[in-house]
RNA sequence: GCUCGAGUGGUGGAAUUGGUAGACACGUUGGACUUAAAAUCCAAUGGACAGUAAUGUCCGUACGGGUUCAAGUCCCGUCUCGAGUACCA
C-alpha cells in the first residue's frame, strides 16, 4: 500500500477493535486503574456535529495514552436517553419515543464508530432501560427510606428515625426538615396511628412529598426546575413560566448543602464552576430574629445582626402570611391593592423591572427587640417570599435596598428618618455597605465595636433574652423531583389512603405502561393518567388492570423522574454495567473507586454536576459507595462555534415596483435604488472555501428565491458575507463529522478538532483549516515509505534525528498531563517536518514515533505498527520514555541585547560560565560594533538565557 | 449592578520561574509541474521607513501609567468582549 487511503485503514483497524474487543476493561489486576468518562450525550435526531466529539476525542486521547503508560483504564460511553425531544416528538407523530430513541441512539453510535473512540462498548448504559432505571427506581426508594441525622452530618435509615421516635419522640432529635415542626414525645408517638405516623414520618425523609410553589410551563405541560429555567422561561423551548402551588416528590439537598459546599474546595474543577456552585448554594451566615407583634412575632433574618439598631422599619413579601393579620383597617384597602397588583406580575416582569420601587405600610407597629422601640411595617415586593423567612429588618444605612425604600417613602406615614449607627459615615445619599472600616454608635452596649466584635455581641445578647439566634442560611432549595410527562423513570410508588407506598425493590424495575397518545389527560393529569393498565397489586406484587376491584389494588403514581435522576449515578453503573442482581458489586465501586477525569460541557454546573454530588454524598452515607465525590478531575470543553453564510438580499424600486436582488458581498450597489435589506442564511453546504456562493445549488434549496436575480462580482462569483454563530441545523451552518471522515478520515478530524485550540475554549470552526492536519498526517505516511512502498531502515538515526523525537516525546508527555492537546498537534508537525528533512527512515524513531502520535491519530499508528512487523495493537506497546541525553547539546544560542533590544544571536558553549561568556560575547566585533564607542554601565548575564548590555 | 474569565498578525493560535514575541497551521501573493483543473512542491508573508542588495532602524501583545538591565508575562487605573447571577436581607 503505497498511498496513503483513509477510508481502507480506517474501517480496516475499526473493525479489529471491535472484534478483538481492544478495549474491554477488567475489573481488577496489577495495573493501576484510570476511570476516563465523557458526559453521556442524549441522543437527539439531529446526529452529532463536529462540535460534539470534541470532547470525546480528548477523553479518548488521554484514555489510549494512558494504556499505553501501564494504567487498567475504563473509558465508557452510554446514553443520557430519557428526555424531552423524544416525547415531543411522539406528541406530533404518535411513535413511540422509545423508537425514536432507539434509533437515534444507532445512529449515534454508526457516527461515534466513525471516529475511532477506545470505549468499551461492553458497558454500555442507557437511562431509559428498565435494566438501568430499576436501580434509579432503587435508589429513589433508598432516599425515601432514608433521614438526615443533624448531629452526625450524614443520612440514616429511616427505622433509626422510628427507633428514636418510640424512644424518646422528636425532641433530642437533629434533622434536617421544614422548620417548626411539632414537637412529640415517646407516649404521642406511640399512641398514634399509622397513618399519622407516616405523615410525621414524611417530613423527614429525604425524598417527600408536599405541596410547594412550583415552575409550571404550561406550553411544556410540566414543571421546571430552577436550572431548568433561563431568565424567567423554560431552557428547551423558551416558553413563559408561572408559579403554581402543586403537590410533588421533592429531593432534601438542602440537607447536604454545607457538605456539597465544603468539598468543592478539594475538586480540581475549574474555578469558573465551583465558583457557580458556590452561588447557587449561597451560604450566608448571619442570626433570626423575632419582632414581637401585639402577641405575635415577625422572624427575620439578618446577615448583619451588628446593625440591628439601625433597625428603621421592618417589610415583609407581599404573600407573608402575617399581613392579613397584622394589617390595620385604615390600611387595609391599600395593602389588599397592592397583593392584588403584586401577584398579577408575573415571576419575568418582577425580575426584569428591579429599579421600580414599591410597598405599601401596614398601619402596624412591632417592638424592636434590643431597644423596646416601636418600628414600623411594611410591605413590599423587594422582599422574597421564598427566601429566609420572608421578612427582613430594614436598615436603610447599612443596605441598599432599604436604603431606596426609605428615601422614596420618606416623610409619608410610616416612614421615619434613616436612623445612622455608623461613626463619622454620612448616610443621607447612599447606604454605607463597607464591613471593616468603621465603628458602630448609637447602639447602647455595641457602641465602639468593629463589625466583627458587634456581629458576635449582637447574636449573644439575642441568645441570653432569648430573642434570636445565630443561624446560617443556604439559598439552595430542595429539589422539585416529579415531571408531569411521559418518557421518564416511573416512581415505584402507589398510594394508599393518599399515603405514598414504596413498591419493594425486589418487584422492580416498574416499567412504564402504554398510553394511547403522549399528552396530559382532559382533567389534567399527567400522560401517565392515559394507561389504563397502571394499578399495583400488593398480592401479586404487579401492575394490573385500572378496573382492578380488589382491595389489594391501588393507583400508581403519575409522575415521572426529572432527566437528572438517571444521570446522577450513571458513573457507577458503568463499573458493573452488566450486573443484574444489583446496581454494581461494592468490589467494582472499591475499584474503580470515581471517575479521575471527567470532560463534558459547563452548562450542567448547577443541573447534573450538583445533584450527582448530592446521589454520591447520599450513597456514601448509607454504605452503597466508599467515595464522598463522583468526579476529581474535571475540564470543560469549549462548544465549537460554526461559520455562518449570509446572502445579502435587497429590495429594489424599478420603475416603480419593488423587487428583490441578491447582491454578492464587495459590489457596490449604489447604482441601485434600495428601499430595505436583509441577509438570509445560506447552508454553508452551498459556500466554498472563498466564500462563494453555489448559486444553482441555492436556488434549488431555496425554491421560494429561485427567481430572484443574483447581482455577481467582477469574476462572476458570488460571495456570502460570514459571521461566528452557535452551530445549530437553524443556522444551517452544521458541519457533519461523517462528512469530514469520508473526505479526510477520523485521524485528520481528531487531530484537527485538538489543533484548533485549548480544549477549554469556545472556537468557531473552519473546514478550510483541516487540509494543514491532513497534509502532516500524508507527510507521516511518507516518512515510512519510498516510491516502491513500505520502506524502515533498521539502521542507526542521526544524532539530530533523535534529538528530534526525544524533543517530541518530552513535549507530547507534558502536553498530555496538562490537557494541552493542541501544542501536541504542533510539535508532531514539526518533528514530521524535521525528520523529513533529515531523510530520516530508520526504525529506531519511527517505530517510537508511531505509538507517540497513536493516541491522536489511532488508525494510522495502528497501520504503520502492524507495517513496521507487529503482530499485537499499538495500544499495547509502552509509551517512549523521554531519554535527556539525545537533547544534551554542546552550544546554545544566545540572544545578545543592548539596553534589552535583541541585537543578534551568538553560538556560545552551553557550559560556559558568566565570566568566559562576558570574555567570550565581547571579543566578538558586532559587540563592538553595537557600542560605537558607547560606555557599557551594567552587565547582566544569565548563563543558558542572555546576555544583556546596558549602555550610554 | 455584582462575581469570574479573557483581550497577541488577515484568521485559529504558540511563547517554563519576567529573558530572541508571532512557533505550528490556515489564508494571501509569487513561482514550479500540467493542455487545463485538482493534488503536490518551492519561496515570501506583523506594520512603517531606508537601501539595487545582503541588511538596517523604528513601532508593535486592548488603552494609559508604573516596577525592572529586561514586561505578552508582575503592579495600579481605564476600556471592550464573554460566561454566570439577578432585589438572597
Amino acid at each position: 500500500m503505497l498511498l496513503y487511503d483513509h477510508k481502507a485503514i480506517e474501517a480496516k483497524w475499526q473493525q479489529y477493535w471491535a472484534s478483538h474487543k481492544t478495549f474491554k476493561a477488567i475489573n481488577g489486576g496489577n495495573h493501576p486503574k484510570f476511570y476516563a468518562l465523557d458526559m453521556f450525550p442524549y441522543p437527539s435526531g439531529a446526529g452529532l456535529h463536529v462540535g460534539h466529539p470534541l470532547g470525546y476525542i480528548a477523553s479518548d486521547i488521554v484514555s489510549r495514552y494512558k494504556r499505553h503508560t501501564g494504567h487498567n483504564v475504563l473509558h465508557p460511553m452510554g446514553y443520557d436517553s430519557f428526555g424531552l425531544p423524544a416525547e415531543q416528538y411522539a406528541i406530533q407523530t404518535g411513535q413511540h419515543p422509545a423508537v425514536t430513541t432507539r434509533d437515534n441512539i444507532a445512529r449515534y453510535r454508526e457516527q461515534m464508530d466513525r471516529l475511532g473512540f477506545s470505549f468499551d462498548w461492553d458497558r454500555e448504559v442507557r437511562t431509559s432501560s428498565p435494566d438501568y432505571y430499576k436501580y434509579t427506581q432503587e435508589i429513589f426508594i433508598m432516599l425515601f427510606e432514608s433521614w438526615y441525622d443533624k448531629e452526625a452530618d450524614r443520612a440514616r435509615p429511616i427505622e433509626d428515625l422510628v427507633s428514636r421516635f418510640r424512644e424518646s419522640g422528636n425532641t433530642n432529635v437533629q434533622a434536617a426538615t421544614e422548620d417548626d415542626l411539632p414537637a412529640f414525645t415517646a407516649e404521642d408517638w406511640n399512641s398514634y396511628t399509622q397513618q399519622q405516623q407516616q405523615e410525621i414520618l414524611l417530613n423527614y425523609r429525604l425524598t417527600y412529598l408536599a405541596d410547594t410553589e412550583v415552575n409550571w410551563c404550561p406550553a411544556l405541560g410540566t414543571v421546571l426546575a430552577n436550572d431548568e429555567i433561563v431568565n424567567g422561561v423554560s431552557e428547551r423551548g423558551g416558553h413563559p413560566v408561572v408559579r403554581k402551588k402543586m403537590r410533588q416528590w421533592m429531593m432534601r439537598i438542602s440537607a447536604f448543602a454545607e457538605r456539597l459546599l465544603l468539598d468543592l474546595d478539594d475538586l480540581d474543577w475549574s474555578a469558573s464552576i465551583k465558583e457557580i456552585q458556590r452561588n447557587w448554594i449561597g451560604k450566608s451566615v448571619g442570626a433570626m430574629v423575632s419582632f414581637p407583634l401585639e402577641g405575635r412575632q415577625i422572624d427575620v433574618f439578618t446577615t448583619r445582626p451588628d446593625t440591628i439598631y439601625g433597625v428603621t422599619f421592618m417589610t415583609l413579601a407581599p404573600e407573608h402570611e402575617l399581613v392579613d393579620q397584622i394589617t390595620t383597617d385604615a390600611q387595609r384597602d391599600a395593602v389588599e391593592a397592592y397583593k392584588k397588583v403584586t401577584a398579577a406580575r408575573s415571576e419575568r416582569e418582577r425580575m426584569a423591572d428591579v429599579k421600580t420601587i414599591s410597598g405599601v405600610f401596614t398601619g402596624a407597629y412591632a417592638t424592636h427587640p434590643l431597644s423596646g422601640e416601636q418600628v414600623p411595617v411594611w410591605i413590599g415586593d423587594y422582599v422574597l417570599a421564598g427566601y429566609g423567612t420572608g421578612a427582613v429588618m430594614a436598615v436603610p444605612c447599612g443596605d441598599e435596598r432599604d436604603h431606596a425604600f426609605a428615601n422614596y417613602f420618606a416623610n409619608q406615614e410610616g416612614m421615619p428618618v434613616i436612623k445612622n449607627i455608623f461613626e463619622g459615615v454620612d448616610v443621607s445619599e447612599e447606604a454605607y455597605t463597607a464591613k471593616d472600616e468603621t465603628r458602630i454608635t448609637n447602639s447602647d452596649f455595641l457602641n465602639g465595636m468593629s463589625y466583627k466584635e458587634a456581629m458576635a455581641a449582637a447574636i449573644a445578647k439575642l441568645e441570653e433574652i432569648g430573642a434570636g439566634k445565630g443561624k446560617t442560611n443556604y439559598r439552595l432549595r430542595d429539589a422539585v423531583f416529579s415531571r408531569q410527562r411521559y418518557w421518564g423513570e416511573p416512581f415505584p410508588v402507589y398510594y394508599k389512603d393518599g399515603l405514598p407506598q414504596m413498591i419493594d425493590a425486589k418487584h422492580l424495575p416498574l416499567e412504564l405502561p402504554e398510553v394511547d397518545e403522549y399528552l396530559p389527560t382532559e382533567d389534567g393529569a399527567p400522560p401517565l393518567g392515559r394507561a389504563t393498565t397502571w394499578s399495583w397489586c400488593t398480592e401479586e406484587n404487579k401492575v394490573v388492570s385500572n378496573d382492578d376491584n380488589r382491595d389489594c389494588v391501588y393507583p400508581l403514581e403519575l409522575n415521572t423522574m426529572p432527566g437528572w435522576a438517571g444521570s446522577s449515578w450513571y458513573m457507577f453503573r458503568y463499573m458493573d454495567a452488566n450486573n443484574e442482581d444489583e446496581m454494581f458489586a461494592q468490589e467494582a465501586q472499591e475499584y474503580w473507586q470515581n471517575v479521575d477525569l471527567y470532560i463534558g460541557g459547563s452548562e450542567h454546573a448547577t443541573g447534573h454536576l450538583l445533584y450527582s454530588r448530592f446521589w454520591v454524598k447520599f450513597l456514601y452515607d448509607r454504605g452503597k459507595v466508599n467515595v464522598e465525590e463522583p468526579f476529581k478531575k474535571m475540564i470543560n470543553q469549549g462548544m465549537i462555534l460554526g461559520e455562518s453564510a449570509f446572502v445579502k438580499e435587497l429590495e429594489v424600486e424599478v420603475e416603480g415596483s419593488l423587487e428583490k436582488r441578491f447582491i454578492s458581498q464587495g459590489v457596490n450597489a449604489k447604482h441601485l435604488n434600495i428601499k430595505s435589506g436583509r441577509k438570509l442564511h445560506a447552508d454553508v453546504s452551498l459556500v466554498n472555501a472563498q466564500n462563494e456562493l453555489d448559486v444553482n445549488g441555492f436556488k434549488a434549496w431555496r425554491t421560494d428565491h429561485a427567481t430572484t436575480e443574483f447581482i455577481c462580482n467582477e469574476n462572476g462569483a458570488f460571495k456570502v458575507s460570514r459571521e461566528v454563530e452557535k452551530m445549530s441545523k437553524s443556522k444551517f451552518n452544521v458541519v457533519n463529522p461523517d462528512d469530514i471522515c469520508d473526505q479526510y478520515g477520523a485521524d485528520t478530524l481528531r487531530l484537527y478538532e485538538m489543533f484548533l485550540g485549548p480544549l477549554e475554549q469556545a472556537k468557531p470552526w473552519n473546514t478550510a483549516g483541516i487540509t494543514g492536519v491532513y497534509g502532516f498526517i500524508k507527510k507521516l505516511w511518507k516518512l515510512y515509505h519510498n516510491e516502491d512502498g513500505f520502506s524502515v531502515s533498521d539502521q542507526p538515526a542521526s544524532a539530530d534525528s533523535m534529538r528530534t523525537l526525544h524533543k517530541t516525546i518530552k513535549k507530547v508527555r507534558e502536553d498530555i498531563e496538562n490537557f494541552s492537546f493542541n501544542t501536541s498537534v504542533s510539535s508532531f508537525m514539526i518533528a514530521v517536518n524535521e525528520l523529513t528533512t533529515q531523510s530520516c527512515n530508520s526504525r529506531q524513531v519511527l517505530e517510537p514515533l508511531a505509538i507517540l502520535v497513536s493516541p491522536y491519530a489511532p488508525h494510522i499508528a495502528e497501520e504503520l505498527w502492524s507495517l513496521l512487523g507487529h503482530d499485537e495493537s499499538i495500544c499495547t506497546a509502552a509509551f517512549p520514555e523521554f531519554e535527556e541525553q539525545y537533547l544534551v547539546e554542546t552550544s546554545k544560542t544566545y540572544p545578545i541585547s543592548f539596553n534589552g533590544k535583541m541585537r543578534f544571536t551568538l553560538e556560545l558553549p552551553v557550559n560556559a560560565s558568566k565570566d568566559e561568556l562576558e570574555t567570550m560575547v565581547l571579543a566578538n566585533d558586532q559587540v563592538q560594533e553595537q557600542l560605537a564607542g558607547k560606555q557599557i554601565r551594567k552587565t547582566i548575564i544569565v548563563p543558558g538565557k542572555i546576555v544583556n548590555f546596558v549602555i550610554g
